[in-house]
DNA sequence: ATATATAAAAATGTCGACATTATTAGCTTG
DNA sequence: CAAGCTAATAATGTCGACATTTTTATATAT
């Protein structure tokens, strides 16, 4: 039997697309946990659809490495571990001092202006980040990405994107046991003006170093926390 | 009904890994013209297997960005353009700058021995190169990835392979038409050369500088060639 | 003749069914 | 009682079938 006559979603995308979508935030929130078994029946149930749109949805994640796949023994969620950790927030650090970098070389008055928006946005909300995390997330990325956009390069905002969405897991991972410990909200949004101050004055080597450092902080923090150690097992 | 009994592959993989194996490299050499309507019909003839396995593949080369999919419109290959293409190599060569920027802090006696051996079987193939085009251009990315490799990153050898890929792609379309031109090979070859002695030195902003230039002059080429401007169409 | 409407043909996306393979449970044996 | 074998149970991977949608071909009207 086919989908109900009366479709639920007015969505131009095909079933895997949007699975695709849902099963990502599942993976990248933890709704699954690292490593666990991904089996049809469950999926089929979650997301209410057959397994062929769920095998296309999973090997596409399969590809962006949030899951992995052994012949006939299923998908599982890609397992998370404290080296992979590193590399990632290492690399990506590494990447969006690219992005800056290129993004200066480039730099013009609507870069500037993109910028100064989404850090208002980003700076009205400080106050409710206890509140509404995923908002503050939201708008804390959007500055970033005011920024890299300046690089002016489709291939490489995809790298960085595909970085963001692995890191975040990882992130995710932590945050759901400590949560926004303000003293590092602060010492965070200081980072964010100084950046900020650097790249208005095109002082590539510094804001590249600063970014450096922003990044890498939190990979830091969870190297230590509880979540990591959780994952070691 | 299923496969027959007697299996052509030993191999571990299921359908649509083998699948996405041929399916990338008639997409990378041309085979399958930038554009083309995928059709299963055809696909199915051509690798023997049903849809199934064939969305699967194709929604993994989706992410990779070289299939693009339309709801009910089926899959086409991912078009080409002189601006992708200048940008990917652009991309493609910071990403391989950075690589060389780790090695070079992270290198050891090792790293300086796997250089030289695979230095060795390039040069060894030199007088090759038009005989054999397809030998020589995996010898000359073992090289390059035997220096990139020192930068002791998996993420971002990933981000270093699925580029070259890409890149490789367009290489293709123009290496079918413009053969070896056997001056462009020679300045080649001396980069090479520079480029070894660099990284011997831990020269890192030398090194770095060589291997932009190195990885962009092709896509310079590239440009102004036939085979680019047949794309335009 | 061009444009519009209609019918026919082709192609896509999804599901259920089924063969194959892995996993578990129960049983035997040293 | 542990270790190995066997039977059962469960899960995967692939196909053909079918409803839906797009595309092509044909007919009609202005």
């Amino acid at each position: 039997m086919n989908r109900s006559p009366v479709e639920v979603d007015n969505n131009r995308n095909n079933s895997a697309l949007i699975v695709v979508g849902e099963l990502k935030q599942d993976i990248l929130n933890g709704y699954f946990q690292p490593g666990e078994k991904l089996k049809m029946a469950r999926l089929k149930e979650r997301y209410q659809v057959g397994v062929s749109p769920l095998r296309e949805a999973l090997s596409q994640l399969l590809i962006e490495q949030l899951v992995v796949v052994e012949n006939q023994r299923g998908f599982k969620v890609h397992p998370v571990s404290r080296e992979e950790m590193l590399d990632i927030y290492a690399t990506r650090a590494e990447i969006e001092a690219l992005c800056i970098g290129l993004a200066i070389e480039k730099g013009d008055d609507e870069w500037d202006a993109g910028i100064m928006a989404a850090a208002h946005k980003m700076r009205k909300f400080g106050g409710l980040v206890e509140k509404d995390p995923q908002e503050w997330e939201r708008r804390h990325q959007a500055f970033h990405t005011s920024i890299a956009i300046g690089c002016d390069s489709p291939t490489l905002m995809q790298v960085r994107r595909s970085l963001y969405e692995k890191a975040s897991r990882y992130r995710n991972l932590w945050l759901n046991k400590n949560m926004a410990e303000s003293t590092v909200f602060d010492a965070n949004q200081k980072e964010h003006e100084s950046l900020i101050e650097a790249l208005l004055e095109r002082e590539s080597i510094n804001a590249r170093e600063l970014i450096r450092e922003h990044l890498l902080s939190p990979s830091r923090a969870l190297e230590t926390s509880q979540g990591l150690t959780a994952l070691d097992r």
